[in-house]
DNA sequence: CTTGCCGTTTGACGCAGGTCAATCTGAACA
DNA sequence: TGTTCAGATTGACCTGCGTCAAACGGCAAG
């Protein structure tokens, strides 16, 4: 690699470090401190990071595009544990113990992802404890997730999985404007991500369509009054407070 | 408390942390360390450790007992998110961010817990790195449990749940042995934990009576022949391997 | 333009498990 | 010995979602 590529891809990874919710107080020179060791890879759909059962060499952060973490059933069904988006880092539960990584990562729509080789960033934890603890929050993140997860998955209930699913992508707060949500996976992703089958999505969002709650074409979603989802969300008493949809316990 | 009762106590506590996973590979001077600030305390069924939305003041460890933690859905229902037993430590993911406790614990059956609060423990993080790598391994099994619990539910089927659940407490590794399993808990609570209501445990253990695969008489269940048990989840191609079932992801 | 492929939509059907309600069991206590 | 009460069981019913199958739309390669 050229000297002046060197530098770009540098400058483009630090940009994509500091995106990173796990690093985002990290000053300059910490952030520097990584990026000597860490990389900015281009990812195309389809294209798999690590597999299952592979010896875990380090964890990433996705930049942008989607990278679907999943299992294969038995059945040889895929079963998707979590769809990571933009600034959201995934696998870092592999670090502590190098027992190869429990499942698999593909990535579902182009983007970049910085990866983080795991020797290096763990002798930088030794010298680093505040970096630890930045660790530990992210991971609790991840609890928080799959705890709403298991949530919405015992609240049963489609129609509401979607419609929190929606609204998590507006803008907040939650306003009356319409929002316009382009789907940026393919809708069997998107099933696979709401733990349903394509069909029951397929399904579902007709329902809402006939409900007024949305229209869609496409890979496009128009939510006329998010704040009328939301109302109808929480009139029904179909979810918890999905304010706070982001809480979980060790 | 007078002084022999506080000796008695530091060495309950003593031998209380280190049965805990998370510290399992601590030496004495570092159980010691920790001993200083946290306390054993003794809970009956019933009772509270924390509630949701209480500032957190620290985490738990179960010594004895189980320990249900739960939220209350919006149509007053309890939802488990998991019951912890002997060694298992829980609200760790509460040391990052001091947001309140995210979930109710409730003790379900009487027992021993380490308190360890907050602040004490996170001056001793930083001036102790890998302890925070200690609990980096630990939150991650707390994720791989809920990772699988996701799996579990998506792969549905209460049978093979309720059997992974027993297969579970039977001594590893899975003999021919008949093995006695006495419920620490109500079959309610049980019911919770697997994520369904009580009748339908009820209809599953009768059906899984009637298979031979069980014997049960009131919290009493007996396997006759767990391998045969093990066997009966492989062959119908029920569960993912339950040996691995104890894996995850970021 | 045709062919094929992939993702999506729609219909028909089945069933595991939730729900409601009634009854049973057993331990604690008077 | 009876009373009480929480938990367990059993039956009847209902329904959301998975499953199978068929058809449709759009896009890329030939």
């Amino acid at each position: 690699m050229s000297a002046l590529s060197s530098a770009i891809s540098s400058a483009a990874l630090l940009s994509a470090l500091r995106g990173c919710r796990m690093f985002e107080s990290l000053g300059s020179a910490e952030l520097q401190r990584i990026a000597e060791f860490a990389s900015l890879r281009r990812v195309g759909r389809g294209e798999f990071l690590f597999r299952e059962g592979e010896p875990t060499s380090g964890f990433f952060v996705t930049h942008s595009g989607a990278i679907n973490v999943h299992r294969i059933a038995p059945d040889g069904r895929e079963k998707t544990i979590h769809i990571f988006r933009k600034g959201e880092s995934f696998a870092e539960a592999t670090l502590p113990d190098g027992s190869g990584y429990p499942a698999h990562a593909c990535c579902v729509e182009d983007g970049h992802v910085v990866f983080i080789p795991r020797a290096e960033f763990l002798d930088l934890l030794k010298i680093r404890p505040d970096l630890s603890l930045r660790m530990l929050a992210s991971m609790s993140q991840h609890l928080r997730v799959l705890v709403n997860a298991l949530d919405d998955l015992t609240q049963k209930d489609v129609e509401t999985r979607l419609a929190i699913w929606l609204l998590k992508r507006c803008p907040q707060p939650i306003t009356s404007d319409p929002v316009e949500i382009k789907l940026d996976i393919t809708k069997t992703m998107l099933a696979g991500e709401l733990r349903i089958r394509n069909e029951t999505l397929s399904r579902t969002i007709a329902k809402m369509r006939t409900l007024s709650l949305i229209e869609s074409k496409g890979r496009t979603v128009r939510i006329q009054d998010p704040l009328g989802l939301a109302d109808w969300l929480a009139g029904t008493s179909r979810a918890t407070n999905h304010q706070e949809q982001v809480r979980m316990i060790g």
